[in-house]
DNA sequence: TGAAAAACGATCAAAATCAATCGTAAACGA
DNA sequence: TCGTTTACGATTGATTTTGATCGTTTTTCA
């Protein structure tokens, strides 16, 4: 059994240092100052809170993960994905009828779905996506959001109180997004609440459809959202296994390759 | 070349950059003087926000990306109403203590104080408000949107799914605006679902704080929102009518001029 | 249009910060 | 008690950030 120099000393300093920095950002100079130990301990500690996602280091100091000044998602999506995405969301286009009401997740291949919608004012899209609204603030479908707490990572709305919403509501299509899926787990992603919400979503639609691409698959993570018998259609790219493809339809879902 | 002990990092230094031209300070030198570093900094900050789309530069500063939108309604910073308005919203602020949980309005003025809550995360903001939400979607406190159909016109989530939210918080301060309010009539807005949930947000609060420029006063609206006893205070500018001032007070809520 | 002024980009050196390494001390288990 | 393991602090060389300088580009104003 190994066991720490100092038991209970070390995780009392980084929660501390947790402390500190929640409250904005701290430098390494003031964290030494105030934890009264040598930069080469805060330096270490700060690299086990990075390791834990608790902070996250920059030249000087540390921010929280938390609350202030963390990257979205969405700013530095302009890679070889982006093409592949937009080719599915124009799949996922196609699906969609006169008169429709949608749900739209969120996620950045819904959101060039979204985008897709500014000329479209026959529909009604419900959505959990801040991003997904602003596309259609000014003008197109009918906008109704779910409400919930923001969700600051994913800009999308989550948490016991957008059930309160989406309880009163039922869409023809929903078209979701994922962080993983695979044969095996189904849907998965990383944050329950998520997972929870993307569930009531499907629950409460006629026609679920998944937009995923192949990055996604066979991809596992910590959050269950469900198994693919609510899944009604994939819309994936032509990177997706022949195999996978073979497997899922005899699972039940429709695969579509964009 | 000799560096005094550096303040701030620099992630905050950015923010900071993004507050400022938000606000409209642009100018490369504005930004160095309110920063007080070079302005070699303050350029490769701007290359930087600008590589993320924060910004985007022009020949001797930098604009915002953000606020496409906000240059329809809102803008028109240099007009004398905003000048009362962000008054007004900095009274505001200053009510506001430690860890209280609030509610914002839409409107621009209670938009002005939800852009003062950036650097605030000990707070819990609930808003109906999709630019409120907007201003606060990438740091500061915990938010928490209503939820409902969006009303395009004030940018505003409203009708009965949105009390399906509303009905399971509360908040300690709801900073509301209004169209027009008058002795007679109390408050009043031009659209009744909105009214409607102004008046359910009323209910759930501990107090109302009314944010109102003068040009409001003694006007009459469409929709009744409700009367003067669900309003504890009313901060609005100079230019109210001392008359007026003293028969509201005699009414029951407290009148602070910004 | 043309010249002055302002702003820009590139480059370089100074200073701060970082990462890696080593030596020391304390806390166990044998 | 001794050896092992771990945390801590100090040192050193590398990296990053910053500020100043200089030539170029853009804007402004006559």
């Amino acid at each position: 059994m190994i066991r720490e120099a100092c038991p209970v000393l070390a995780p009392q300093r980084r929660e501390r240092i947790r402390t500190l920095i929640r409250e904005g950002v701290a430098r390494v100079e003031d964290l030494r100052k105030s934890l009264k130990v040598s930069v080469a301990t805060i330096r270490r500690d700060l690299e086990v809170l990075e390791e834990q996602g608790k902070v996250r280091r920059v030249h000087g100091g540390a921010v929280s993960t938390e609350s202030r000044l963390e990257e979205s998602v969405f700013d530095d999506k302009t890679s070889q994905l982006s093409k592949e995405k937009q080719r599915i969301a124009e799949k996922a286009f196609e699906r969609i009828e006169k008169e429709d009401s949608i749900f739209i997740d969120g996620g950045s291949t819904t959101l060039f779905l979204a985008r897709m919608l500014r000329d479209r004012n026959d529909l009604t899209v419900v959505t959990n996506s801040l991003r997904a609204a602003l596309e259609l603030a000014e003008m197109g479908p009918r906008v109704i959001l779910t409400g919930g707490e923001l969700r600051r990572i994913s800009q999308t709305m989550v948490g016991p109180l957008t059930s309160a919403v989406l309880g009163q509501v039922r869409v023809d299509k929903a078209f979701m997004g994922t962080m993983g899926f695979c044969l095996n787990n189904g849907l998965t992603t990383t944050d329950p609440n998520e997972a929870y919400v993307k569930n009531l979503v499907a629950e409460h639609a006629n026609e679920v459809i998944l937009l995923a691409d192949s990055s996604k698959a066979e991809k596992v993570c910590f959050a269950r959202v469900s198994d693919w018998d609510k899944v009604d259609s994939l819309i994936s790219d032509d990177k997706l296994p022949q195999s996978f493809v073979k497997s899922l339809r005899k699972r039940g879902p429709k695969v579509q390759i964009a």
